[in-house]
RNA sequence: GGGCCCGUAGCUUAGCCUGGUUGGAGCGUCCGGCUGAUAACCGGGAGGUCGCCAGUCCGAAUCUGGCCGGGCCCA
């Protein structure tokens, strides 16, 4: 590694097109700071309208329907939402990138109790009576704000996440045409006949007074009585019936007692003294209920079966205190009857109260029994429960159980903690109560939706064929009435005369009905006000008050967030949805009420394919909730870690479909790898920048034959990450795809290939092995870029700005194909050997106490596999350079280690056995002798050995012969073959190590002082004399490394500006002081210079010279006095500097760099300048980035978006738009230019493109639009604007994206912000302020409307003081008038009054007489 | 009581569909190394009844059945 002298710095400067507004690479900054990173993005995503754009950019994609499942408004997300829009805004930008036109407008869902709750704690009242004494339009008014309120800091929560959706235009379930649209579903249900009314016993809240459907019960554990009451038989006093229940306050509502027909029932005797009690229950359950009664003595006298106990006549146990008891009629009341519901379980006979349980309802309507109900909706007994009315149901149950003690009816007395129904939005537990509600008749379109079930496509599989089938097969009606103020109003009106009744599709079947008006919203309490004629007889219809479910809101929302059925273009093109993605909430929730409303409407599942993720839990494995104390706010961990890492955490962590044990650790943990792979790219562009590479100016095949297989290995390894990424995504596996990429920055291209190519990127010479190792981290990167983009979009942004930049953003590029010819499976399969390989020795060197640092002699390896040879062979070098050996060597098997010897072991036992006791002696002997000559010897037959004067013959079973590895060479198995490392030291190696020593603390200094990579240093180094000797010998190397100008050893004090005294480099005390030398600034400057070098640059800052100014001001004379230069480079520094540098324009926007005279960005299409500039020619203030004046037309030097040629600015807001669009999609303003713009500034007649200050127009037109083209340009300028005009103000504001302009409505309404046409003083009051206050513009399109409500003379007054006002303000004055509407005499008056009048030519009518 | 999902190291998890070297990672912990992408990073050690029990099989974390525990949904 060395890099003295960077000649890449001698290139010539390489200019890009100009124009071409294609970065050049940046550097990256040091660190991964996360929120920076998200902060500058977003901005730049916000400046440049970066997500417009790349919507844009995929218009003619094939369409994808993505349905955003509405989040209900509560004003903040959790970490729920963050799973869930993360999913969405993953999916949603693959399929971009996949070349997809994707829809994905997001909602919400914002009627229902949630809201009306949440205000009317806001509002302080509790409860329904108090919100009607209040007003039902005041509650409605106020839900609405609130709702209209949370959805905006939602959205503002939903784009920090970097979640692009289109937010500016979600749909609302609150608005007139979604309302519309779930009034037509009804309607197509009704068509079918499956809309019905009956009464009911239904799940009801008390608290918010209404009928619950299944989905909007939340099951918890609740405390409840647990009692077995006696109900003695009709004149048998001493006999009765056991049963059992959990809600006593239904008791007074019994009217039979139901016990199974084949359950075998006793007759239990229970002896009281003289007197015996008999009790009947379920056969096998008389042990344990008579245990709970504490009864320890008694007798089965008989059994019976159920059936035969049909008929027996009770005695309500609580008759005397309820009047109704006394007086209820019927065949079967109370009577026991025979049902098949009744469960094997407690006494086997159940309470029936036909008004409250569902099951006793049904019971009863099949016998007759009335649904006796005497509960109101508030949840107290009603007059007809006698002594109980007026309590609280629940509240009632002591006293109930307390009297039923006193009538000694009262059998067992126990508690029960179980699963409770709630009201999902207040807690309150649930009661069943008979009413009358409307139904959706489910169980006739059943058979269809389990049928599209089967057909929708789930992920996973078992979400729908196995969970959602379930839910599905088991659905009963959907009570779809509730009895609510803040929802969609149920869309049925019945006949007060003859009760026929019918349901409305639309508003416009209201049309012309009393009490209807155009535009109206379509809420309560305006709605309920409409009477229509009775279809049937001379009655009126009114609505029934009900308002509709909420659940079934979302559940039209694919065609009524489509405009559907009011428009159907939109519906034709994208019905049905492609895709959705939403909780195993939903199960019940959005993925049921969609299926049903679609079966109704279309006979179809909206959807065809459904994602289901998981749960977000706390990290204690539990929901998070408020009262464990495990809740974690999103926020926290955002400002923490940062968007990105929390995202990437989120899909990493665990499949889509599986709940999520949040833990903080993960989302660190997920930063770490996206910090790794920042320091890849901080690694990567800080050399390419140095070396100024154009990774454009040659494509990848082109570096081809420079490619090592280190790089032809990692392009292969990132061909398999595209593959595996982008297979993983199609299935949304997205962990999968998310973990590979991460496997890929961590291992592959961090742990191994930047090790590899670090040398090669500190090379001095700019050759092609140094650009080809450029171009693959450039390949790697940038294509990281891209795979990272749906997950981590930030970073993914932030890489692709500095490395590449030539679109205007990462999301706007398409997802990369896998290019096969580049993969390279048989290389993979050697690298990773060599990698296994490298991982032993270095853990050998570990246990062998040699560190990295200390160069080895000699690896040896002896094959054991081919494809193992083959990696060796291929792959030498690396394996060498990572395990920082000198040599490898490939051992034949015949082979052996160099200086291995053969040692002879003497057998011991074998020798003592023939020479007993001399043996110890001969064994010694032995071992003295050359092992050769005792291997020659034993060929032919036997050695013979002296010794003390005796000859000992030596057979060959007496020495074993061993391979003896020289001493610290050590060998190690491995699965690919046998290694041996070479762990000796040599005085050459060890001086390396030393040298290495010093550098590598050197460099340590260097990163203290914070120096440049290219910084040049002096370095004086104090040690004692011998190891400064080794060291010296190392000179040249260390100086090199270090980038020391110098190198001097010393045995004095160290005077450098940074001295550190290191007490043991390996034993030796060495004190080191660096200076730096501050001369890389100097020379990055000069060798810009052609021809001049690096030593040449150096010569110049030896002199004296700091910088290019510093030239320019030295006389060629003194150039030429400069030691090392000659009249040559004198020549050609003073050329270069003659030439004035053409610098170019940063674009403001996008930070392109772009041509100076440029007016648009480009890249990004913006403007260049942020503020209109006054035209040469004519002063008017030309827009940003517009070509030319628009008032007369004068040609401003320097091309517009010469990529964009088909492009044009909106002439309101400047947005590049196609030329010869009608509207602007960016603002909405329209794009008519009625008059083309000839140079003709003194046309009376010819529209200005801008207005003039202190000036009045009055714009003759037949419908108001260049008027307020004239004003939008004007506002757009930064003029403030007012309108006074007839149309509704809100509408105003959405067709022109105006959101808070001040308009004055005039209208007869007598609404706060209207002013009525008639109270013309009070209209130029309010202009008289605005001029006075604001010096804007003031537009009036209602002259005619005003004509007709005042006498003309008033009007006349009335213009001729605003525009007096605005001439003294300097504003501006717009009139809109319709010739045809007017007197021509009038019209005469008025224009006398305007300094200039515009006629729009071409009007259909045409009225262009002046 | 029913349906579904989940149970692998202290924590988070891969492997299970398609049975077959010694069950992989990350975090944490202990030990060591590296040093110009390093406020980083790398290696190693310790740490596993693969929830439990049966069955199938030559062989089970993996397939089957039962049980236990957790979760969601429903009754």
């Amino acid at each position: 590694m060395s890099r003295p002298l960077p000649e890449a710095m001698k290139k010539p400067w390489v200019a890009r097109i100009p124009g071409s507004g294609a970065a050049m690479i940046k550097q990256a900054e040091k660190t991964y700071a996360p929120l920076e990173v998200e902060r500058q993005v977003q901005e730049f995503w916000d400046r440049a309208k970066v997500y417009r754009k790349t919507v844009a950019a995929r218009e003619k994609g094939e369409d994808f329907f993505f349905g955003d499942g509405p989040p209900y408004t509560t004003g903040s997300i959790h970490l729920g939402n963050v799973l869930n829009k993360t999913i969405k805004d993953l999916v949603v930008r693959y399929h971009r990138m996949r070349g997809y036109h994707v829809r994905d407008q997001p909602g919400y869902d914002m009627h229902g109790l949630p809201i009306e709750v949440q205000v009317e704690k806001t509002l302080g009242i509790t409860n329904k009576k108090e919100i009607e004494e209040l007003g039902i339009e005041k509650f409605v008014n106020t839900c609405r704000t609130f709702a209209t309120d949370l959805l905006q800091t939602m959205t503002k929560q939903f784009q920090s996440l970097g979640i692009w959706l289109d937010w500016d235009r979600p749909y609302m379930t609150i608005r007139n045409e979604f309302i519309e649209a779930a009034w037509w579903t009804l309607k197509r249900a009704h068509e079918h006949d499956w809309i019905y009314e009956a009464l009911r016993s239904i799940q009801w809240c008390s608290r918010c007074e209404t009928a619950l459907a299944d989905a909007e019960v939340e099951y918890s554990d609740e405390t409840d009585p647990s009692i077995y009451v006696k109900f003695r038989l009709a004149g048998k006093p001493d006999e009765s019936l056991l049963i059992w229940t959990t809600t006593p306050w239904t008791l007074p509502a019994n009217l039979a007692i139901a016990a199974h027909p084949d359950f075998r029932y006793a007759k239990v005797k229970i002896p009281h003294g003289k007197k015996p009690e008999y009790v009947w229950l379920m056969e096998s359950a008389v042990p344990d209920v008579m245990a709970r009664g504490g009864v320890t003595k008694y007798s089965v006298v008989e059994t019976r079966k159920g059936s035969d106990l049909v008929g027996l006549a009770y005695l309500h146990p609580l008759r005397t205190k309820l009047p109704y008891q006394k007086s209820a009629k019927g065949e079967w009341v109370h009577k026991l009857v025979s049902s098949d519901t009744v469960a094997a379980e407690y006494t086997g006979l159940v309470h029936s109260a036909p008004g409250h349980g569902p099951e006793d309802f049904e019971l009863g309507q099949r016998l007759g029994l009335p649904a006796f109900s005497p509960v109101d909706a508030g949840g107290r007994f009603t007059a007809d429960a006698g002594a109980y009315a007026g309590q609280k149901v629940r509240e009632a149950n002591p006293g109930i159980i307390a009297d039923l003690r006193a009538a000694r009816a009262l059998f067992a007395d126990e508690t029960i903690l179980h699963a409770y129904g709630h009201c999902w939005r207040c807690k309150t537990p649930i009661l069943f109560r008979a009413t009358v509600q409307w139904f959706l008749k489910v169980t006739d379109f059943k058979p269809k939706m389990v049928e599209e079930v089967g057909r929708v496509r789930w992920f996973p599989d078992w979400a729908g064929s196995a969970r959602q089938l379930d839910w599905t097969s088991n659905l009963r009606d959907w009570c779809i009435s509730r009895q609510r103020y803040w929802g969609i109003p149920l869309p049925i009106w019945r006949c007060a005369k003859c009760n026929h009744w019918t349901v409305v599709g639309s508003a416009e079947s209201l049309r012309g009905a009393s009490g209807y008006k155009e535009g109206m919203d379509l809420h309560r309490p305006g709605i309920d006000r409409i009477a229509l004629p009775c279809e049937k007889c001379d009655g009126e219809m009114r609505r029934v008050p009900d308002t509709v479910d909420v659940w079934f809101d979302s559940g039209v929302s694919s065609w009524a967030s489509l405009g559907y059925p009011a428009r159907d273009d939109e519906f034709r093109r994208w019905w049905p949805q492609d895709w959705i993605v939403e909780g195993p909430d939903q199960t019940r929730g959005w993925f049921n009420s969609q299926l049903a409303a679609g079966v109704v409407a279309f006979d179809r599942a909206p959807y065809d394919q459904v994602l289901m993720h998981g749960w977000v839990n706390g990290p204690d494995g539990r929901q998070m909730h408020k009262s464990l104390g495990n809740v974690i706010e999103p926020e926290t961990v955002v400002d923490k870690f940062g968007v990105d890492p929390l995202r990437f955490y989120v899909i990493a962590v665990n499949a889509p479909w599986d709940d999520i044990t949040f833990q903080e650790e993960g989302v660190r943990n997920a930063q770490r790898t996206l910090n790794i792979l920042w320091n890849v790219l901080r690694f990567a562009t800080t050399y390419m920048v140095l070396d100024r590479f154009d990774p454009f100016a040659a494509d990848l095949s082109s570096t081809e034959g420079h490619l090592r297989p280190e790089d032809r290995w990692l392009l292969s390894r990132l061909e398999g990450l595209k593959k595996t990424v982008d297979l993983e995504m199609r299935s949304y596996n997205l962990h999968r795809a998310a973990r590979a990429v991460e496997a890929f920055i961590l291992d592959d291209l961090s742990r191994w290939y930047v090790k590899l190519v670090r040398g090669r990127t500190w090379t001095e010479t700019d050759n092609g092995d140094k650009l080809a190792a450029y171009r693959v981290l450039f390949e790697a990167l940038s294509t990281l870029a891209i795979l990272l983009a749906p997950v981590a979009p930030h970073i993914a942004e932030a890489m692709y700005q500095r490395l590449d930049g030539r679109k205007l953003s990462v999301h706007m590029l398409d997802w990369p194909d896998v290019r096969a010819q580049w993969l390279r499976p048989e290389l993979e399969r050697s690298m990773s050997i060599v990698q296994e390989e490298v991982e032993v020795v270095s853990n050998q060197r570990q246990k062998g106490g040699r560190k990295l640092r200390w160069p080895l002699k000699l690896i040896a390896v002896r094959s054991a596999t081919p494809e193992a040879a083959e990696a060796f062979a291929a792959l030498r070098s690396i394996f060498l350079d990572q395990v920082n050996a000198k040599e490898l060597v490939i051992l034949e098997p015949a082979d052996e280690f160099p200086g291995t010897v053969v040692v002879a072991k003497p057998d011991a036992a074998a020798i003592g056995k023939a020479y007993k006791a001399l043996a110890p002696k001969i064994v010694k002997l032995l071992g003295t002798r050359a092992p050769g000559e005792l291997q020659k010897a034993f060929e032919r037959g036997s050695y013979t050995l002296h010794a003390d004067g005796q000859t000992f013959e030596i057979e060959p079973t007496m020495v074993r012969f061993e391979k003896a590895l020289p001493p610290e060479v050590v060998r190690v198995e491995t699965p690919h073959g046998e290694i041996y490392l070479d762990l000796r030291v040599t005085p050459e190696l060890q001086a390396e190590a030393y040298a290495r020593e010093i550098v590598r603390r050197i460099q340590q200094m260097r990163k203290d002082l914070d120096l440049d990579i290219d910084d040049f240093i002096a370095t004086v180094i104090k040690t004692n004399k011998e190891f400064a000797a080794t060291l010296e010998a190392q000179q040249a190397f260390i100086a090199r490394e270090t980038r020391s100008r110098s190198l001097t050893f010393t045995d004095k004090a160290v005077a450098s500006e940074h001295v550190v005294e290191w007490k043991d480099v390996d034993g030796h005390g060495v004190t080191i002081g660096v200076t730096p030398l501050h001369l890389s600034e100097s020379i990055r400057e000069f060798t810009r210079i052609p021809g001049l070098t690096m030593a040449k640059a150096m010569a110049l800052f030896d002199a004296g010279y700091k910088s290019l100014a510093a030239l320019r001001s030295a006389t060629k004379q003194e150039l030429l006095a400069v030691d090392g230069l000659d009249a040559g480079d004198v020549d050609r520094i003073t050329e270069f500097l003659a030439v004035p540098e053409k610098k170019d324009a940063v674009c403001p926007t996008c930070q392109a760099s772009v041509a100076a005279d440029a007016r648009r960005c480009p890249r990004c299409g913006e403007p260049m300048a942020l503020e209109a500039t006054p035209c040469p020619r004519c002063k008017s203030a030309i827009p940003p980035g517009a070509d030319a004046c628009p008032v007369c037309g004068f040609a401003l030097i320097g091309q517009a978006a010469p990529g964009t040629p088909s492009r044009t600015p909106c002439v309101a807001c400047g947005e590049l738009i196609l030329a010869g669009s009608s509207e602007c999609p960016s603002c909405g303003a329209p794009q008519k230019r009625p008059v083309p713009l000839v140079s003709s500034p003194t046309g009376e007649d010819e529209a200005p493109a801008l207005l003039k200050d202190s000036s009045s127009y009055l714009v003759r037109e037949t419908t108001p639009e260049e008027a307020y083209r004239l004003f939008l340009i004007a506002h757009n300028t930064g003029k403030k604007g007012m309108i006074i005009t007839r149309l509704f103000p809100q509408k105003v504001r959405e067709r022109f994206g105006l959101k808070d302009l001040p308009i004055v409505w005039l209208s007869n309404v007598g609404k706060e912000d209207s002013v009525r046409p008639k109270d013309l003083e009070k209209l130029s009051l309010a202009a008289e302020q605005f001029l006075s206050r604001e010096k804007g513009v003031v537009l009036l399109d209602a002259i005619e409307y005003l004509v007709t409500n005042n006498n003309f003379l008033t009007v006349l007054r009335l213009v001729q003081s605003i525009r007096d006002q605005v001439a003294v303000n300097n504003g501006v004055l717009l009139l809109s008038v319709n010739p045809s509407t007017l007197d021509a005499h009038q019209m005469t008056l008025l224009e006398r009054e305007v300094d200039q009048v515009v006629n729009v030519s071409g009007g259909p009518t045409g009225s262009t007489s002046g």
